[in-house]
DNA sequence: CAAAAATTTTAATGTAGATTAAAATAATCC
DNA sequence: GGATTATTTTAATCTACATTAAAATTTTTG
């Protein structure tokens, strides 16, 4: 079926990229019907198989919203470790991670699961996925700190700050549901709104 | 009981008052553990009463859910109804309609709940759900729209804009808990930070 | 204080949807 | 091409809650 050679690599990686669509299908029904809303026969469906085909993929469907969270979790940090990778000052950094972030959730790597169920997670999940997002909203606060440092951006609560900015960004799924005119509006407007604010110059 | 006079109003409100804290309660438990995480065993709990008790005051889960989103709807259009009347330019009415919103959703008036599960509502809820926050939205691009004719705000894409602080804002109960402390943080930073941005002037 | 209304409880029912088992199909490999 | 392994399906459970019914308690009222 497939016309290019190294069937090997492939081929152990074949059951992973399954894997990975259903997680995708997943986090778009999440998205858009809720957690609650969706049943595994909904994932199923957009993926033309039946629900009990998930199963082979992951042991429940807690452990599917699990992958979904650690999922998102990578996007996430994808984008901070690139953004720190490339940037410049603190101020550039910021803005290098929105765009990566933002272009990565509505690009090829989205759909992104919202986190809205961690609660429900059991506790060695809960506990791993808390911790990492506690650790990417450290590393975000840090490179606020490194731009105030810098002069780069002016003094703030980085605590609050952090909160407001990946507000912004984790809520845009409730409203993003693939429309391409508007992928390009958000990753063209959301780093500018978020660094320059509202008020004239 | 009670000590005051007017037994009339107080009477015929008691029900209702009842069933706000229920709401509230339920609000907390939906923030806190997810929507799928609470059953009504849990906000019954948190009321001191027995699940089935809660029927009494609404008909069914998806009642209960619908009247936390009305609640919330409705007090997000106080907030931005008080900014309007006391505002004075379109950033000025910005600024107000933050400091009151964070306000009451981390005071008296809050717990407000997340709305994550309107699409497991039923039909009319739903759509009447949707149409009061789109019709909010809207209100809020009117201030930004507002505000760039006045030239308090700086010309941007209102629908963008929009939805990146109204995300910051909608995704407060996620992390904020009730820590007395925290909450003065936020009404007195998010304000700022959303309408000032990162960087130095 | 007795009767009526309001509120809550205990005990019983119902059901959607997750999960499991076993069988069937499809893909891969020698 | 036949055997082995991977993937999916059909058919059958299982269970946590939501929900209802009926009874008990508490509150209100005259």
């Amino acid at each position: 079926m497939n016309a290019t050679g190294s069937q090997r690599a492939a081929e152990e990686s074949r059951f992973q990229l399954q894997r990975d669509r259903m997680l995708r299908a997943a986090a778009h029904c999440f998205n858009q019907k809720g957690y609650s809303g969706t049943s595994l026969k909904d994932v199923a469906d957009r993926l033309g198989l039946t629900d009990p085909a998930l199963y082979y993929y992951v042991r429940n469907k807690e452990e599917l919203v699990y992958l979904c969270y650690v999922r998102a979790a990578e996007v996430g940090h994808e984008a901070m470790q690139l953004a720190i990778a490339d940037g410049d000052s603190g101020l550039d950094k910021v803005l290098r991670y929105l765009r990566n972030h933002v272009d990565f959730m509505v690009g090829e790597r989205g759909p992104v699961a919202i986190m809205s169920e961690i609660p429900s997670l059991k506790p060695a999940h809960r506990e791993e996925v808390l911790a990492f997002s506690r650790k990417h909203s450290a590393a975000f606060e840090a490179l606020l700190e490194e731009g105030i440092a810098d002069g780069s951006i002016s003094p703030c609560d980085v605590r609050m700050t952090g909160n407001a900015i990946m507000g912004a960004v984790n809520w845009i799924p409730k409203w993003y549901h693939g429309d391409a005119a508007v992928a390009e509006q958000i990753i063209e407007e959301f780093p500018r709104i978020l660094t320059s604010g509202l008020s004239r110059p």
